[in-house]
DNA sequence: GAGTGGTCTAGACCACCAC
DNA sequence: TGGTGGTCTAGACCACTCT
C-alpha cells in the first residue's frame, strides 16, 4: 500500500516542536514531494496513532492542522484524503462587456457552457427593501430609499460555486422584468440597457476570508477553504450607479484576472 | 463584567446539533449582537466549563471553530479576544500608473505614507536564476532562460502585510540597478522604463487560499486569516511581458478595487 | 461487522502573562 | 503566584461507509 511509504519517520517527543506539528510536517512533506498525490487517502488514525505511538487527539491535532490549511478533507467513515483542487473558473475582466452578451445569456451561462460546463441557476428571490449601508454606499442614495432586491445561487455541475444579490434602484425595476425571478434573455444588465441606462463601467470591489456557517452549507465548502467576496457597481453613461451585486464565491474554484492600465 | 452577560444560555446535549457548535452559535450570536465587542475578552475556558458543565475539550473546539472562521484570536496566557479589525488597505486598479512614479517612490511607499502610515521594506534578496514554470509561462519563455529574482517582504508600522518576488528578464535586469537590492527612484518600473521598456499594461491574477507554514511565519499570521496570491505581469508597449511579480498578502488587510470596462 | 472519523469525558503537565 | 491557553493521555460511545 501506497500508504505505508508514508510512514517512515518519526517524531521527536523532547524536541521545542509540538508532537502534533511534526507529524504534521511529515505528512505535508509526504503531500508536497509528491508522495501522496491528490485523491490518495492518507494513514487512518489507528494506524497514524500505533505507527508514532501517541494518543488519538495528538493526530487528530496534527490533521486538523492539515485541513486548515486546505491540503486535505476528511470524509466521515471512509477516511482523510490528499485535497484534489477542482477545475478553476477563470473570471476575465471584460466578462461582463457588452459584446459578451449578444448570445442573449447572462454572464454566467454563456461563460460555464463556454468552458463545457454545465451551468444551473436556484434558490432565486426576488423582492424589494432597503439597502444595507454598505450597498447604499456604493448606490450614492439613503439607507431609506427602496431597493429590488435579486437573490440566486450559482452551480457548476451540481456543486454551488457562488452565491449573489444585486440591488437595483426601485424606480429602475418596478415594473419591469428585472423584478421578475426570470428577467428574460440577457438578464439584468441587457434590461437595464433596454431602458436607456447604457452601462459605461463596473468596479469591483475584492475581499477575501473565512465563510459563515450560514456560506459554508450554501456553497458546500470544506474546511480551509476561504471565499471571495466581491462587491461590483454598475455605473451608466451618467455615471449613475444602476445596480450593485455583492458576490460570494468558493475561493477554490476561481481566478480572477484584471487588465490594469498603465498610464 | 461584561464578560458574563455572554453566559446566559445553556445547551441541549439531546439535540443533533454537537455541543461544541452550539456553544459557538452562542458566542458567534454575542458578537454579532454586539453583546461582545471587537477587542473584548472572551470568558476563560474554565468559565465556560463551568458555566455549560462541558470538559475542556468541548469548550476548546467551539473556540476552534470561532478561530478558524476569524472571528476570535487566542493569546496564550492572557485570553481569547474578539479579532479587531486591521485598518483595510485598499488596492485601486491605478496604483501602478505612470502618473503615479512621479514623485520617485514605488508604489507601496508612496501609497503607505499617503495613507500615513509607516511603510518599511525589508528581507530584500536579489540573485539570478531560471523562474518557476508559472513565471514562465506568464513571460513566453523557457524555463530553462534566465531571470533576475527579486523578493522582499513589507511591513505598515512594523507588521508584516506582504511577500513579494519579482521575476525580470536577465537580459533587461542584467548590468542595470534592477540587478541591485536597491533599484533607486520609482523602482524598477521606472528602470525599465528609462531603458526604452514603456509600460503599456498589466495583468493581475488572482486566487486566495490559506497560507502555508512559512506564509503564516513571514506575515504573522492570526488562524483564521486567508491569504491573495496575486501574479502581475507588466507588458511594454511591443507586447512583451517585462516583468512578473509574485506577491502573497495578509487577506485582512487588504481590498482590492478594480475598474471593468463595460463594452 | 469491521473500519473509519466525530464527539466527549476527566484528568495531567506545561508555557506564558499579569500582578 | 494564580489564571490563562497549549499540549497530551487514555479511555468511551456514536455515526457513517463499505462489504
Amino acid at each position: 500500500m501506497a500508504v505505508d511509504d508514508v510512514l517512515t519517520s518519526s517524531v521527536d517527543p523532547g524536541s521545542d516542536r509540538p508532537v502534533y506539528k511534526q507529524i504534521a510536517d511529515h505528512l505535508r512533506t509526504a503531500i508536497a514531494r509528491g508522495r501522496l498525490h491528490e485523491g490518495d487517502q492518507l494513514p487512518s488514525e489507528a494506524r497514524l496513532m500505533n505507527h508514532y505511538s501517541v494518543a488519538r487527539m495528538t493526530i487528530r491535532n496534527a490533521m486538523r492542522l492539515l485541513q486548515d490549511e486546505g491540503l486535505v478533507t476528511a470524509e466521515h467513515g471512509k477516511g482523510v484524503y490528499v485535497r484534489s483542487r477542482p477545475p478553476v473558473r477563470r473570471l476575465a475582466s471584460d466578462r461582463f462587456a457588452q459584446r459578451h452578451r449578444k448570445e442573449g445569456k447572462a454572464a454566467f451561462i454563456s461563460e460555464a457552457e463556454h468552458a463545457g460546463a454545465t451551468p444551473r441557476v436556484d434558490m432565486i428571490e426576488v423582492s424589494e427593501s432597503r439597502p444595507p449601508g454598505e450597498i447604499a454606499d456604493r448606490m450614492g442614495i439613503n439607507d431609506d430609499a427602496s431597493v429590488v432586491v435579486r437573490s440566486r445561487r450559482y452551480l457548476l455541475d451540481g456543486k454551488p460555486v457562488e452565491i449573489a444579490v444585486s440591488y437595483v434602484p426601485a424606480d429602475l425595476a418596478r415594473g419591469t422584468p428585472i423584478s421578475d425571478p426570470n428577467p428574460g434573455p440577457g438578464g439584468i444588465y441587457a434590461r437595464l440597457e433596454e431602458q436607456g441606462h447604457t452601462l459605461e463601467r463596473f468596479t469591483e470591489d475584492v475581499i477575501a476570508r473565512m465563510p459563515t456557517p450560514q456560506e459554508t452549507r450554501l456553497l458546500n465548502l470544506s474546511p480551509g477553504v476561504p471565499v471571495f467576496r466581491l462587491i461590483r457597481t454598475a455605473s451608466d453613461t451618467e455615471n449613475r450607479p444602476v445596480e450593485v451585486c455583492d458576490t460570494v464565491m468558493a475561493a477554490d474554484v476561481y481566478q480572477l484576472s484584471y487588465e490594469l492600465p498603465a498610464r
